[in-house]
DNA sequence: CTCGGGGTTCAACCCGGCTTGAAGTCAAGG
DNA sequence: CCTTGACTTCAAGCCGGGTTGAACCCCGAG
């Protein structure tokens, strides 16, 4: 529980800079730690929280997001409902870009043998067809709107 | 082929903000059109071209791929050698958003059904197992380093 | 004449997630 | 004493893809 890892120490266990951690600790992604001689001084936990932070970066949380996630330890619901509730109103963004990624995996693939001599006449520009003539080798539509996540 | 529809009707046709073409001019994906009196007069053609370039964005290309595809009808090679190029440049970048994206929902899939007290001894973020001990129930791995596409 | 509704320019701002730089403090070691 | 290195602060910059605002011009109608 006593504070003893400097900013740097964190830095080296985490992989983070330690101008990432200061700037978390800015957004209050993490709380503000205890100083000795005005210098950070973390306890071995802060390496869990953002080690906690990372994955769940990685599962596609924005650090607003997981602000709220990392704040559970604070006294309080058990970590699972907030992670629950998290995951579930995430889980519909990230299909809607699997979708999305999938429709453009499918539209490039069916470019890949495109032999228009013009963009003028290629079919592969004609607006993501809403009527979808529901034809065998039809283009793929790219009628996608979102907001995408990133790493 | 003369130039005669303003940059306002042209955002009327396409849907665009009359601030969108001139960026687009302004970074060289649409070229500059003809004017009169000072104000741009466009073709027809642009509206397509504009057409191609909003189907291009949705496929997943930046603007400066964009702006590639479409310098081929500048007298050259026909436009099937560029889109199949970019398209094949571009397919591996999407499959690996795909598998990104997939294991983000596996674990988020697994999320929704956790049940731990605290974030410190919950399995889910310990770190994308490197050794995965290819356990049946296991956690989905969330390496994944990627640069995303965006709307 | 004046108003409204186009058009023009350029610079500045927005988003998220940091990084980079300048300038300062502090402690240990040669 | 002086250097080295790790820490501190704050402001500004970067990426992409535009938007927004101020200040201006120009034309036709009432």
């Amino acid at each position: 529980m006593d504070a003893t890892l400097t900013i740097g120490e964190v830095a080296r266990r985490t992989g983070l800079r330690t101008s990432a951690i200061r700037y978390y600790e800015s957004v209050g992604v993490l709380p503000e730690p205890d100083r000795a001689r005005g210098q950070r001084r973390y306890t071995p936990g802060t390496v869990r929280r953002l080690q906690v932070l990372d994955v769940a970066k990685r599962a596609g949380f924005s650090l607003d997001e997981a602000r709220v996630l990392l704040a559970t330890g604070d006294e309080g619901t058990p970590a699972h409902e907030q992670i629950r509730e998290l995951a579930q109103r995430k889980l519909p963004e990230v299909d809607a870009l699997i979708e999305r990624a999938q429709a453009m995996r499918a539209w490039l693939s069916t470019a890949t043998s495109c032999s228009c001599e013009s963009l003028e006449t290629c079919a592969l520009f004609d607006l993501g067809d809403e009527r979808t003539p529901a034809a065998d080798g039809a283009i793929p539509s790219l009628n996608i709107s979102f907001s995408g996540s990133r790493a």
